[in-house]
DNA sequence: ACAGGATGGTTCAAATCTGAACAACAAGTA
DNA sequence: TACTTGTTGTTCAGATTTGAACCATCCTGT
C-alpha cells in the first residue's frame, strides 16, 4: 500500500465519465419507469430476464446474479412482483429448495407495453449518441470487466 | 408508441455490458470502502468533491449535483460525515439560505488514508484492463450520454 | 448409510434513498 | 415598498437494499 500508482489524466476522465454518466442514466431510468408503469428499474430487469428465459421463468440465485441484486433484494421483489400479479412463485422439481420465479401472462404484456418508453430513454441518452465504432468498443471495454467481476 | 424501435444485436450488448458491469462495480467498490473504512460509495466521493474544491468547501446544492444523489439524500450523508468528524457545516457568508460543506482535516487525512484501496479497485477490474484507445472512446461516448443528462 | 460441508431461499434489523412538503430567504417587477 | 416567483436546505414517511443469521436441502467421500 505503499506505493500508490494514481489515475492520469487520461484514466481519470475515463473512470469519472464513466461513474457520473451510469449514476445519471440509472436516475433517468427510474424515474421514466416509475411515472410509465409504477415499476423501478430492478423489477423491470426482473421482467426482461424472465421473458427471456425458457419457460418464461428462472431459479432465484440464477436471476439475482443475473439482475446484480442480492438474494434478499430479490426476495423482496419478487414478493413485491408477485403481490401485482405480475410474476409467480413455482416449486423446482429438481431441487427442494429452490424456488422458480415465473413471468405470468399479465407480467408478459405489463413488459411489452413498459419496453418501447424505456429503450426510447436508453436510445435517446445512449445507444443513439454513440456511432457503431463506440457501441463495439463499449461491448469489448465492459466485457473485460464484467468477466473480471464474476470471477 | 406505435412504432418502437427496438435495439439490434450491436446495440443489446452495448447496452447490457454497460448495465451489468456498472451494476458490479459498484457492489464490489461499495464491498472494499466498507472492508477497509466503513465508508459508502457516495460518502467517499463527497470526501473526493470537497478534496478538488477551493477551500476544501461546497454549497449543498452543487455537491449534490456533482454526487449525484438527491438533495435529500446529501443532508442525511452530510450529517453522517459530520458526526465522523470528516466534514462541517458552515454558514454562507453569500446567501443566507445557503449552507457549505466543509472538508475537515481529519476528513483529508482519511480520504488520503482510503484513496489508495480505492483505486487499486478501479484499476484492477476497470482502468487496468482497457487500452488507451478503449479509454478514450469511453470518455468521449460517456460525456456525450453525461452532458445530455444533464440538460 | 451418514457425517460434514456447501448451497438455496427467507427473515430480520439497520442503513440508505427518494420525492413531496415545508420554511426561510433571494431576486426581480410593478 | 409590496408581490410574486424561484431557490436552498431540511424534515418526514415510505420504499428499498444489504449482510448476517437461519433452516432446509443437496452432495461428496467414507
Amino acid at each position: 500500500m505503499t506505493d500508490t500508482r494514481w489515475l492520469d489524466d487520461t484514466e481519470m476522465a475515463a473512470w469519472r465519465a464513466f461513474l457520473s454518466t451510469s449514476h445519471l442514466l440509472e436516475r433517468r431510468i427510474e424515474e421514466q419507469l416509475k411515472a410509465a408503469a409504477g415499476l423501478t428499474h430492478p423489477q423491470y430487469e426482473i421482467l426482461v430476464r424472465l421473458a427471456d428465459a425458457p419457460d418464461r421463468q428462472m431459479r432465484m440465485t440464477e436471476l439475482a446474479r443475473g439482475v446484480v441484486v442480492s438474494k434478499s433484494a430479490l426476495t423482496y421483489q419478487i414478493t413485491r412482483l408477485e403481490k401485482a400479479g405480475l410474476v409467480e412463485r413455482a416449486t423446482c422439481p429438481s431441487d427442494d429448495r429452490g424456488v422458480l420465479a415465473v413471468l405470468t401472462e399479465a407480467g408478459l404484456r405489463c413488459l411489452e407495453r413498459v419496453a418501447p418508453g424505456h429503450l426510447a430513454v436508453v436510445r435517446a441518452y445512449l445507444v443513439d449518441r454513440l456511432t457503431r465504432d463506440e457501441l463495439e468498443v463499449m461491448t469489448t471495454a465492459m466485457s473485460k470487466t464484467e468477466r473480471a467481476l464474476r470471477e
